[in-house]
DNA sequence: CTGAAAGCGCTAACAG
DNA sequence: CTGTTAGCGCTTTCAG
């Protein structure tokens, strides 16, 4: 079924159909009914493929996320959907899981379909992507990080300054011997920066290091739980962990009551994200807030005013973060 | 950039280029490599667009999972990717957030995309949908339940039995003041079925109902925590509460903790979908497990051969469950 | 406000 | 194994 046919019932021509489809105000209100019903009646669904290819412009925005194992993304994606569908485009979902091969398939295939923009985790990407993506010419952001050569535009948060500052505030709570985890830092440069606050900090603030106190867990509460154990049993004097994901710090929470150990008394725990478990906790998890609705509808907005042909005020932009301290940390000194 | 810049530089006529990219078996070695590399050189990229349009065939399968915020999907999700990418095809994903209108929004843009199947949750769609759906020919398989009158293939377990069987699992284990908490009933029929089990177990059992016994609660841990004290608070002797999604169980544990109310001794709690947060609750919960990687990897085997113009063996496929008894419900008799 | 002609970039079908 | 021809179904001009 194609235009033609919706156009000889409702006796008008094909361009007139098309028009009540896309540009209702251009038709007579009469008109527009006429092929309104000639549409609901034949159940007409308009082949994209031909109209984005005359037209040049598919209104699809699409996003690789990096994991649908946290469910922290599920924001992010509400803020640009919610943004995105308000302006009649829609949104196409990559998952990665965290593979730079799987992600760059994923933008190949955006644009194999000509995407209107493009939406991608943190700043480290294929080169050949890069340069793919650079030479098509579509809108690009980055989220969730604030990279330093960005593709084209960025919105996030400095994710080494807020790891530096919670280590902080777990130092200012008199805690000493800090732990971290992480997602594996290959190809992640969230992870990257974590590492480095980390690092950071403790140097600043004059902390013992040793490589056995970093340690590596993505997303899940049962990896969390496996990361506390192994880093308690490299350093039998840890006295605080700081994952940098609610979910595994969650888990890191559960094997400290399995094992008996006391939170926040014998160990401090702090997560990354101020995902919903974190609060339910017992006890509730101190954290680092981040702004994913607002970093989604933001990487939204950002795109469609490039599309719009405007430049964006701002091509890299902040959303910040939080310390949110809970009861999984001592309180600091007043 | 078209494909017939590349035929020019290569040499070539452009339905060779053509043929390297998608049957390049019928293209011999030398060609092909200076077909290759005038691609690599300019970076090509084919606009899929006009490709589908000509040949229509996408090789997408379209999917409208419910929500971001169980990670429940990510293993479906899995599943279905790990099984297309091999056969060449790529999963395009929406999020209908368990609203029917969503969900109809998806698959009309799926349908307009000239998708070449298509992948659902449960057996409620909009009616105007499934009419589409029929009409446009293409394969559709319904999953995570068994439906009793699919569009066309279904692969799921029953959700009235595992909601049964848990149930009469729970009443043997000594438990007779059971109240449960599903998702939101409405356009939800693995909702509908999980009730419609509960209440078909105790009127077998003979054991006690009220309507205070039934709650609601979507996907999250602080809303099971919710939904655990508001019927608590309702039914003072209640001594089991069977929570339909393991997320929000764990709120339920956590919400037990957190007021002192022992589990499994004072109230026994059990989840479902053995999500891996459960087994590092403590005490570790007790929960109806489903194989959403099979289910996801048989959904995708059965809209390829139905592409493939074959009818599959059985269009309707169920994957079943198993109750895994763990410490949040007391051990049954010996 | 509506229509006619031309073409978006690719591939099916048929030839050689 | 490679090329030619003729569309796929829509929208963009440009007229009226």
């Amino acid at each position: 079924m194609r235009i033609e046919d919706v156009a000889r019932l409702a006796g008008v021509s094909p361009i007139t159909v098309s028009r009540t489809i896309n540009k209702s105000d251009q038709v007579v209100e009469e008109t527009r009914r006429a092929v309104q019903k000639a549409i609901d009646r034949l159940g007409y669904i308009p082949n994209r493929l031909a109209g984005s290819l005359a037209s040049t412009r598919t209104r699809v925005i699409g996003l690789v996320i990096s994991t649908l194992y946290s469910n922290i993304f599920a924001i992010t994606v509400r803020g640009m959907t919610d943004t995105l569908l308000t302006a009649g485009y829609q949104l196409s979902l990559g998952v990665s899981n965290d593979l730079l091969e799987v992600e760059s398939a994923h933008v190949r295939s955006f644009l194999g379909q000509r995407v209107d923009g493009v939406c991608l985790v943190g700043g480290i990407h294929d080169r050949l992507v890069r340069r793919a993506l650079l030479q098509s010419g579509v809108p690009v952001v980055e989220i969730n990080n604030l990279v330093s050569d960005p593709i084209d535009m960025c919105v996030g948060y400095s994710n080494e300054e807020a790891s530096f500052a919670m280590v902080r505030h777990l130092a200012n709570c008199g805690y000493r011997r800090i732990g971290l985890v992480t997602a594996p830092t290959e190809n992640n440069d969230r992870s990257q920066a974590r590492r480095a606050g980390y690092r950071r900090a403790l140097a600043q603030l004059g902390l013992p290091f040793a490589d056995s106190l970093i340690g590596t867990a993505p997303y899940t509460v049962a990896q969390g739980a496996r990361a506390f154990a192994s880093i308690l049993s490299l350093n039998p004097d840890l006295d605080a962990l700081f994952l940098t994901q609610d979910n595994a710090a969650a888990g890191a929470i559960l094997e400290a009551k399995r094992r008996g150990v006391r939170v926040p008394g014998d160990i401090g725990i702090a997560g990354f994200d101020d995902a919903d478990i974190g609060q339910e906790m017992v006890p509730a998890l101190t954290t680092v807030r981040t702004h994913h609705y607002e970093m989604g509808a933001t990487a939204a907005r950002m795109l469609l005013r490039r599309i719009d042909g405007g430049a964006p005020p701002h091509p890299v932009v902040d959303v910040g973060f939080e310390i949110i301290p809970r009861g999984s940390t001592r309180p600091p000194p007043a």
